[in-house]
DNA sequence: GTGGTCTAGACCACG
DNA sequence: GTGGTCTAGACCACC
């Protein structure tokens, strides 16, 4: 599996690895039941550390959005709308979308672009998805 | 001045801090040349230490957002289109949207109201600014 | 790691040892990819406080000539003309020198003298760099 | 007296007007009996407070460049070598020297840039001068 | 092991 | 009155 991240980017790596999956999913390039590759194949193709990445599946599983078989690797669960108990209410889920809008607004963009970026985001991920 | 911030988030609090006060300057509520609260003062509003305070203000001040002056005060600057240089480039402002936008689709949003969401918040923060 | 601080200077201890560092990777004494001391380290060794030394280290990084790798430590950039963008445009860069100059002009320096003093601190600073 | 200043600047607003008192006198355009601006003129001039001035002379005249005639004004002393004791040793001397050139050579500052620089600030300073 | 954040409180510098 | 710096020490997050 192929995932952008970023060693050098102040985010911790493992939630880069994590939201890279997440997004993944949405697009439905990871449909229920496909399977992620096995911690030490992943760390090894990013060149990272064991730790990171199974603490990255860690967080999927708790977010519900994966299930960890041990012995057998980690499958993709069924999509069931509002199933993301772990990230928490509306507004834990408004606030990032609200700061990034900001950046957005001080860098100097216009509401026409991040519109137009944001519907083509959402096109994207929505395309292939159930 | 009132700001919502969350001790227990995983965010640090100068982080909180910093955005919501951007947050304020991209919607028009503090305009350029207006004061921002004495650190102690909003260090004692909120609870928290003066020196997250100063934190928070000296990372604005970085990004060129305000100007701290010694010993009357940190006032907001003029806005400058394209001045969150040091904010990094296109990547770096693109990445947190597609994060947001993948939380808002995995806990079962619908297109309609993720649009919905970002028109009322950029209808929002551009109403009042120049 | 050997640095000079002068507890009793007007400069913050912070200040001076961020700036006792640029001019190591100025000189090539750090190169590309070399690690600085631990936070801890570095404090102890200096005896002073390891809040002091990780400002020192923010600032640095903040100006993009280190990368901070959490949990991992701190390595050096590898040097890029202008990185220094941040720091300023060219008249902030200009200031000091004129104000360094005059002090020895004042202090009764001849421009010989001075120059020499100036060629030798180049010859210094540029032969081991790339 | 047109003196140049910048209230955003990090440093300390009596220090920028001390120093640029300083060049004047390094290049010659004050000249020995020559006198300031009273106080009240200058801080009228630079629209700063009353006290900043104040201190900026008394650094001055600390360092035995000027003399504080009670009632009847500031006027510029003779030059002395070696006359600036408060300036401290050599040490004190070369370290702003050493920073500076730390800067424009991180900057990408070519080294005949930089002593074509030199030589010129120095041209300025010494032509009038003793 | 690494760096990051926060607190409580002291003291200094600027205007 | 303003902001800045520093300390001592605790606790957390990352790899």
């Amino acid at each position: 599996m192929y995932l952008t991240i970023d060693l050098d980017s102040k985010a911790p790596i493992y939630e880069q690895v994590s939201n890279a999956i997440k997004e993944r999913i949405a697009r439905g390039d990871l449909k229920e039941g496909a399977q992620l590759p096995p911690v030490r194949q992943l760390a090894g193709d990013l060149g990272v550390n064991l730790n990171t990445i199974a603490t990255a599946y860690r967080q999927l599983q708790t977010e519900g959005l994966v299930t960890v078989k041990h012995g057998s690797g980690v499958v993709v669960n069924a999509r069931t709308a509002g199933r993301i108990a772990a990230a928490g209410n509306d507004g834990e889920l408004r606030a990032p979308l609200r700061t990034a809008l900001t950046q957005l607004v001080l860098a100097g963009w216009t509401r026409g672009r991040i519109l137009s970026l944001v519907t083509a985001e959402l096109k994207d991920m929505l395309k292939g998805a159930r």
